[in-house]
DNA sequence: AATCTATGCAACCGCGAGATA
DNA sequence: GTATCTCGCGGTTGCATAGAT
């Protein structure tokens, strides 16, 4: 770990030290997520913009879940992982607290290792992995599913007073396993399923602020982000 | 008890996308 | 139109530690 600095910049490089995290913390509490080009001469840190960014959102946010993977969790990783591939991000974003980084590792060092299923499924290839796409809605019809989308979408900070309790977390896990469940079986089972558009269907994004669904939310998750659709 | 090996996790790197000048 | 900057993502690496020998 060439002496924990870079060789020409003095930026430090490796494991982060209690110290660290607390700069990084506090500098995150006072000036907000973002800007991250700004966060380490903010925080008065010899570390690359990269490095805080991943150490705070890997390791010291505070709404993150660091205990076990539920089987739920485990069950949700392995069905999206079948629809989406390699998008860690994505299928973090459905499971409240947990990072990309967090499944990523739990996908390699657990989930990949297992035997092969038999192969009754249907293999993954280019065609049918679902990769999302922006599109855009009307302003007078929301799509059906858009309300539950966004019920279940929010994910609290601590600093978010409406922050529910762990158990209200736990029915927002619950709620957010079952849409997906939904999703996922409509999709193995060949349904046509809202998420599924042709080339030729044209929506329309409501404007920003109805729904709040244009732009990024404070979780960074883009709309974007929040839909898969068929391809 | 010492050594070797496997495993899990934190962190880094390179790249592409989007925003802005 | 394009050059530059910033952000975010996925792949990979390397360290710490648990378990096996």
């Amino acid at each position: 770990m060439e002496n924990n600095t870079n060789n020409n910049k003095g930026i430090r490089k490796g494991a982060w030290t209690k110290e660290e995290d607390l700069l990084l913390r506090d500098c995150i509490r006072k000036y907000g997520e973002g800007k991250w080009h700004l966060v380490p001469l903010r925080a008065g840190l010899n570390r690359c913009r990269k490095s805080c960014r991943l150490r705070w959102l890997n390791y010291l946010r505070p709404d993150l879940n660091r205990g076990f993977f539920t089987n739920d969790e485990v069950d949700l990783i392995v069905r999206l992982h079948k629809l989406l591939g390699n998008r860690w991000s994505l299928i973090a974003g459905r499971l409240p607290g947990r990072t990309a980084n967090d499944v990523k590792n739990f996908w390699n060092s657990h989930i990949s290792k297992r035997p092969p299923p038999p192969p009754k499924e249907k293999a993954i290839t280019e065609s049918n992995i679902v990769r999302p796409r922006a599109r855009t809605f009307s302003n007078s019809h929301p799509p059906a599913w858009s309300t539950k989308l966004i019920a279940s979408e929010k994910i609290p900070t601590n600093n978010d007073p409406t922050r529910p309790s762990s158990s209200a977390q736990q029915d927002d896990l619950d709620e957010c396993m079952r849409w997906w469940g939904d999703l996922l079986e409509m999709s193995e089972n060949g349904e046509k399923n809202p998420f599924m558009f042709s080339d030729n269907d044209v929506v329309r994004l409501p404007e920003p602020g109805i729904g709040d669904l244009g732009g990024a939310d404070e979780d960074g998750l883009t709309f974007d982000d929040n839909i898969l659709f068929g391809g």
